[in-house]
DNA sequence: AACATCTGCTACGGTTTCCGTAGTATCTGA
DNA sequence: TCAGATACTACGGAAACCGTAGCAGATGTT
């Protein structure tokens, strides 16, 4: 929920002044969409391990337990390059293959969780950053933050699925 | 620069609100990384590319002409590698490469405009969803919303260069 | 129940990418 | 002038990617 009023009743300066911050948050975002994918490869070389690999790992994170299949389809991965990502994984301690006791064709994945203090140290710069520049914000500015991240996760995630079918 | 008054005189309350909010903020701005990074691999495979193709394309864009030396440094890259990824770019006709009148050895790369068109309407989806959600927002909001985009990208970058040294 | 079909995952192998090394061209400094 | 540094690319072995096929097990039909 924004907590804004929204764009109903604005004179022209400021309709224009909210064109351009518009625009200029669409171009920061693929800027820092690119500037994250850097620091995740730079932390998945670490760890050697490929990028999407690392980006698999944070879903099996939240929506575990999940199937080597249901992660492909949402990746957008052929089943067979997912079995490479999730052998490496296993081989570095990331994740657990266990067979699923219903359907015993298929395999649930679980994530690991002893090695996250090595990624925490390695993101620690970075979270040390992050607090820093928030306190410079009152906490309803970052509530709308916050907002504004989660519905514009949202909207990627509907792009996404989306440009499956074409 | 924020706007907002920061975290100097809170009661007890809106401390734990902040805390609370930073905390999904983080976890947020990593869920919303990968998956604008999905975003990015659908549209790369789209046209034939490497994820990492499509991050080079929008650093060259910012900052051409650089050189490919350049380039790799800043993603943290091989220079062979980067070789084979400027290769796909420039074969897609996405970017041009062309010597450097000044230093003979060396190659300054331009990114080409023509194929935009194409780019932009894979991601009409995601622009029409922005442009939807950010309509909740006032224009206050959004311009701390540009500004925190901006500093948490520059927090990524000097995050990055950290680990390069060890 | 028996059978065909479908589904979930992985092995296999050809193609592509990655990246360390080396090579060429050029620049820089002594 | 020339030794060394620098910018890029070619080459080749190792690894990843992904289409196909294979196996095990589930599901549906008669």
């Amino acid at each position: 929920m924004a907590t804004g009023r929204g764009s109903g009743d604005e004179n022209a300066d400021a309709k224009r002044r909210r064109r351009r911050t518009g625009t200029e948050i669409k171009e920061s975002l693929r800027e820092l969409s690119v500037q994250l994918s850097l620091l995740n490869h730079r932390i998945s070389a670490h760890f050697e391990l490929r990028d999407i690999d690392f980006d698999c790992l944070e879903i099996i994170r939240r929506h575990e337990p999940i199937s080597p299949g249901a992660l492909a389809r949402r990746v957008g991965l052929h089943a067979a390059t997912m079995t490479g990502v999730l052998d490496r994984l296993e081989r570095g301690g990331w994740i657990d293959r266990e067979r699923d006791p219903v359907d015993r064709r298929a395999v649930v994945l679980r994530a690991r969780r002893e090695r996250n203090p090595e990624v925490f140290r390695l993101y620690a710069g970075m979270n040390t950053s992050m607090d820093e520049l928030m306190a410079d914000y009152t906490v309803d500015q970052l509530e709308a933050i916050a907002d504004f991240l989660h519905r514009t996760t949202a909207a990627g995630r509907d792009a996404t699925d989306n440009l499956s079918a074409p």
